[in-house]
DNA sequence: CGCCAGGACGATG
DNA sequence: CATCGTCATGGC
């Protein structure tokens, strides 16, 4: 009994710590960047460095709380980009006619930064995939393969992201129940040669963005838009613009009047256009393709 | 029940 | 280098 009522405790949130406007948690944990943070309306859910975090935002300040394990709040701030100038950043964008017609329902969106091992695998399952069943994927390799994180409450989120050895180490029916379909070679075999040490994910880190874009290509399963998605939310390489089949079909029709571009001219495009705001133009666009969708 | 999906990859012009 | 068919599988 005394152990339910602990878990049942209402968690207990920090003060809170500033997030500069115009940050909004809602709307960059929902841009699709990430696809295992949870939103309630009792607020964020998600695993930051091996803890369980909860997030609450009101106004200029998150408030946080962290089940068993605590984490670092700094490191939170800065996985959930809360610690980007987006005021400047988005007065930057807005001198795009489209940037402006798009911030008013898009502004506060910041860039994660993720960890790169998870994001890379993340990614990798994205190819020709849907946006839930991605979600479906990773919250499965989590729940059967990852660790569970020390003190979860029994909700949706407490198992970390499976560490490369563990995944190295998975049977293809284990693999199988992640329902990862032809893409589970490549994230087996992407797990043994960073378990094996011949690809050093940190390394990669340091490397200057254009070195890190062309050692990530090189991965099985890694190509163009893959890579440009890890640059930009797990290693923090802002100037990334990933081309997907959504921001293609925006770019040509709200920039080129429909006619058709190759997703290297796009990205050539972008670089010239937005330089080191590309990633956050990206953003917006993705989110203004998806809403006018509905 | 068919269509489709945050592309990557290998094979051809 | 541009284009093209293929790819596992579950949402919708």
């Amino acid at each position: 009994m005394e152990r339910l009522s602990l878990r049942d405790a209402a968690p207990v949130f920090s003060i809170g710590v500033p997030a500069a406007a115009p940050y909004s948690l809602e709307r960059t944990l929902l841009s699709g960047q990430c696809f295992r943070w949870t939103v309630t309306p009792h607020g964020a859910r998600g695993i930051v460095a091996g803890a369980v975090a909860l997030v609450q935002q009101d106004r200029d300040r998150l408030r946080i709380a962290w089940e068993g394990a605590s984490g670092s709040a700094a490191q939170l701030i800065r996985h959930l980009g809360a610690d980007q100038p987006l005021a400047e950043i988005e007065a930057g964008l807005a001198r795009d006619h489209v940037m402006r017609r798009l911030l008013p329902r898009t502004s506060g969106t910041a860039i994660m930064r993720q960890e790169p091992w998870e994001c890379l695998v993340s990614y990798v399952i994205s190819a020709f995939n849907n946006i839930p069943k991605i979600q479906m994927s990773v919250r499965r390799l989590a729940h059967y393969l990852g660790n569970r994180v020390p003190g979860g409450s029994g909700r949706s989120v407490e198992w970390a992201f499976p560490t490369p050895e563990r995944l190295a180490d998975a049977s293809w029916e284990a693999l199988r129940q992640c329902v990862l379909g032809y893409r589970a070679r490549y994230v087996r075999t992407l797990a043994r040669l960073v378990a094996d040490r011949q690809v050093d994910l940190d390394a990669i880190g340091r490397m200057p963005a254009a070195a890190a874009r062309a050692a990530l290509i090189e991965l099985p399963g890694v190509g163009e838009k893959v890579a440009d998605c890890v640059l930009l939310f797990g290693y923090g390489h802002h100037e990334a613009f990933p081309v997907d089949v959504w921001i293609q079909r925006a770019v040509e029709r709200w920039y080129f009047h429909g006619r058709a571009r190759t997703p290297r001219e796009i990205r050539t495009w972008a670089h010239e256009r937005f330089g080191m705001l590309a990633g956050h133009a990206q953003q917006h666009l993705f989110a203004g393709a998806r809403l006018a969708e509905r």
